[in-house]
DNA sequence: GATATTCTGTTGAATTTTCAACAAACGGAG
DNA sequence: CTCCGTTTGTTGAAAATTCAACAGAATATC
């Protein structure tokens, strides 16, 4: 367990929480660690929502596929990252999306309501869970918020110049890589992959973008 | 104020907390009323987002117009609900969406960090209002994720369908009325208005559902 | 290093959306 | 009741997306 308490002090969920009294809750909240190989299904959906996870390497990303066949790519998860907090927060009795291990990954898992509801053992830091648990939970709303501007763009041009300004706002500078393939851009963007690269090329033609593979200069 | 307490008991961010303490609380918090003449701004985008909001009477839209001038509609406000809260929490500077009055409101403000942080009176429902808020806060990326169901079908039918559908299962029947008319429909669909009349045309003609302005009968 | 697999860009045809313009239906105000 | 502004449905043309199929590039595997 040692070894993760440097991405730990980096979550959201423990921020303001010291090391020390870090080591005594994990063992209060009965958390458990497991490790997902390479396009393994951490949470799948309709299964349980109880629990509360932490990405403490590797990446992942949460996904749902309709009934049509369509990818919806919904975000993608980095070390230190929280999810699947929302749906065990509001108390869901099943999780909505799947959540797929992009690379290898170690993910801490708690369950929810050991999170929220205070202890026997009288801990006294449940309040500071909560809050912090409160915060996070307004930050993914931003996320979602993000996404919802970026995708109700009409045309995969103006979707894509959504996504890649606003990454570059995000990064601070004009060239930089995303996280995502161009199935996974296209998956995110809800396009289809083809149109997605025929823009790619068209804008670059237009010396509106520069890229090559998943990097890319706006000019 | 004593008129408002009946639609205050029901908004989550005061679940649990009695209708006396309540009255004190508000007091505390510094809480004030105004109101709001239909079609009148209650947030304008880009300004401070400090203020959390319940609507105690009337009906509101969230909504937000991207530089190509296409109007996107959030969510629509009822009585007892909270808005302005995700980006009040996040504590982001401006709020990036605008609310507008639907018909005349009114409108409860709180400043949110006399919500979130321990007054100098000792009071002591802060911790119950920041679970409340947490609680409100998983709700509200519920409520996100099922618009980004909706608005990643890729066809006008497709995204009509998965509306009425998540409507019907939410009211419980099959024959309902929105709260929307159709520029309202088509601005939360995120399609052409002339399109959604077309395509709710074909679909009474297959005989797939009725309507008949704002009432829906899926069949 | 050779082979297999995955990823990416390209194409053209079919489908769908958008856009602009108009007319009919509706609802409120006087 | 009439007028007037708003909402809704319809149309056709232009633009954009999707879909399927394929070939070349890149990457992983043995």
């Amino acid at each position: 367990m040692e070894k993760y308490f440097e991405i730990l002090e980096k979550c959201s969920l423990f921020s303001g929480i010291a090391r020390e009294d870090l080591r005594r809750m994990l063992t209060c909240l009965g958390a458990r660690i497991a490790c997902f190989d390479k396009k393994y299904t951490i949470f799948a959906e309709g299964t349980s929502a109880k629990y509360v996870a932490v990405l403490l390497s590797g990446t992942a990303r949460t996904e749902r596929v309709d009934y049509n066949g369509n990818r919806n790519l919904l975000s993608v998860i980095e070390a230190s990252d929280v999810f699947g907090e929302a749906f065990a927060c509001a108390e869901m009795g099943a999780i909505p999306v799947s959540v797929i291990a992009d690379s290898a990954c170690e993910v801490l898992f708690i369950d929810c309501s050991h999170l929220l509801h205070t202890c026997q053992n009288g801990c006294d830091f449940h309040q500071r869970l909560i809050y912090n648990m409160m915060k996070d939970l307004a930050k993914k709303a931003l996320a979602f918020h993000e996404k919802l501007d970026i995708t109700s763009q009409r045309t995969t041009r103006d979707k894509l110049m959504a996504y890649l300004t606003y990454y570059a706002s995000k990064a601070g500078t004009n060239a930089f890589s995303i996280p995502l393939d161009r199935q996974g851009l296209a998956d995110y963007l809800e396009v289809d992959r083809s149109g997605l690269s025929a823009e790619i090329g068209k804008l670059t033609k237009e010396g509106v973008l520069r890229s090559r593979k998943n990097y890319f200069e706006l000019l």
